[in-house]
DNA sequence: CGTACGGTTGACGAGTGTCAAGGGTAGTGG
DNA sequence: CCACTACCCTTGACACTCGTCAACCGTACG
């Protein structure tokens, strides 16, 4: 749920190691304000880390050991309530910042369990040795509180969207939003993409019922908005007729 | 929305002006950085505004002009899609911060729009000299950065509450939430407490019409919940029912 | 006293959740 | 190569919550 287009580089801490990864990912502006020198000892610190599908990052309520960005794959946020309902509170694409449960100084606890939905790839930083880089180079700091209050901004476009939409709105609006994440990789429009989240999790997602969704898509496909090539495939060939949908 | 518990001081800008408000009124932590010189100069550039119950003090897709604190009264976040529906994604009430526009360095449009609920009086300071301010204390940014995750936190569980729970446990979180909120200014269980917003107003931000959200309030009423005088004034006697009921 | 406004209550219907059955596809083992 | 299974998705029938429409009530205010 980071939002923001990006310059495409690759200027990036684990971009050294990233002798498995040939692809030049999407890498966001946070690293600017570092000098070169910093930028490798920042890689030399960082490491990497592989989930499979369903494997958990962090988990809610645990103590918040590090920073980091999502190098390939999808995750999604998991926020658990207490009498044991969930609801997805956000996914994470390529060139996302994990970063739940920081905040400035302090011991702090992950706000939110993180789930690989597809085989996830991340780049990771100790919160100490982050935390002194902080505190060396506040433009960085700066560029966080940027992104910080970008996420907020989705955030509250979500929040309409579970309290004011209809189950044809949502689903659209999920849709045109995986294509908008999806576009920053690669082209998706008219050439389709595919949904990195299962039915359920759609559902989870945007507070409603495998059933709901299923029936929606369907709609959407037969109302020749969208053409499907097995459950997970869409292509979309007018984006505006799909804005209509979606609430826009 | 801000969330946090903070110390009960009487150490911050607008404070030194306040020969209009004798009660010391909670001030957030984040001037703590300062130095006591340049406290007395932020007081000096900020400014006070008066704003009656109804009236905006800004609109969404406006310049953001500047950074704020509220010194009384309760104001609401509005988010407005592009087909005339909106949502209430936010309450601010006293030393909460106004701040949904900011952004680090850089022209930036406000995201929602702010309006007075009850008569709201607040503090202003012009975003450039704040700009230059947090250039100059990164501290003062780094807690500005704890309070937008706090809020990012914040607006999560209200995710939860718009995708997942039924009305009954929205009005119940609601009014949970008030008490929470005026709990920290003065002891509000068993006292009673005045609910600042009227139904139409609960409503949008629980994501519900105003009829549902009164036959709610009349059920948990008749249910022997909640007492109320009037309808505004909430009084609950055992806040462990209540939070049954909203689905903790 | 009349009007306006906000809140409450009732009747009804649409939209969504729930329950249940059926279909596709991939992976597994014979 | 073909069952067999497991899993996910789809579809249908039905119930129920919540939204819509409408009437009514109480209070504030002119």
């Amino acid at each position: 749920m980071a939002g923001e287009k990006h310059a495409l580089a690759a200027d990036g801490p684990c971009q050294e190691r990233s002798d498995v990864t040939p692809l030049p990912f999407r890498q966001s502006d946070l690293w600017a304000p570092l000098l070169e020198e910093e930028l490798s000892a920042l890689s030399a610190m960082s490491r990497r880390k592989q989930l499979a599908a369903g494997q958990l990052h962090v988990i809610q309520g645990d103590m918040a050991r590090d920073f980091g960005t999502v190098i390939s794959g999808v995750g999604k946020l998991v926020r658990d309530a207490e009498d044991g309902r969930s609801q997805i509170v956000g996914l994470v694409f390529a060139s996302d910042f994990i970063a739940g449960a920081y905040a400035g100084q302090g011991a702090h606890r992950e706000t939110s369990t993180i789930e690989a939905v597809s085989p996830l790839e991340l780049c990771l930083f100790p919160r100490d040795r982050f935390d002194r880089l902080l505190t060396r180079y506040p433009k960085l700091e700066s560029r966080l509180l940027d992104h910080a209050m970008q996420e907020l901004l989705v955030t509250r476009d979500w929040m309409v969207l579970l309290g004011r939409k209809t189950a044809q709105e949502r689903v659209a609006s999920f849709i045109l939003y995986v294509a908008e994440k999806m576009d920053e990789l690669n082209r998706a429009e008219q050439v389709g993409f595919d949904l990195p989240l299962g039915r359920a999790d759609i559902a989870d997602f945007i507070g409603l019922t495998i059933e709901t969704v299923s029936r929606q898509m369907t709609k959407l496909r037969r109302d020749g908005v969208i053409v499907m090539d097995g459950p997970k495939h869409v292509t979309y060939i007018d984006a505006h007729q799909l804005r209509a949908r979606a609430g826009f």
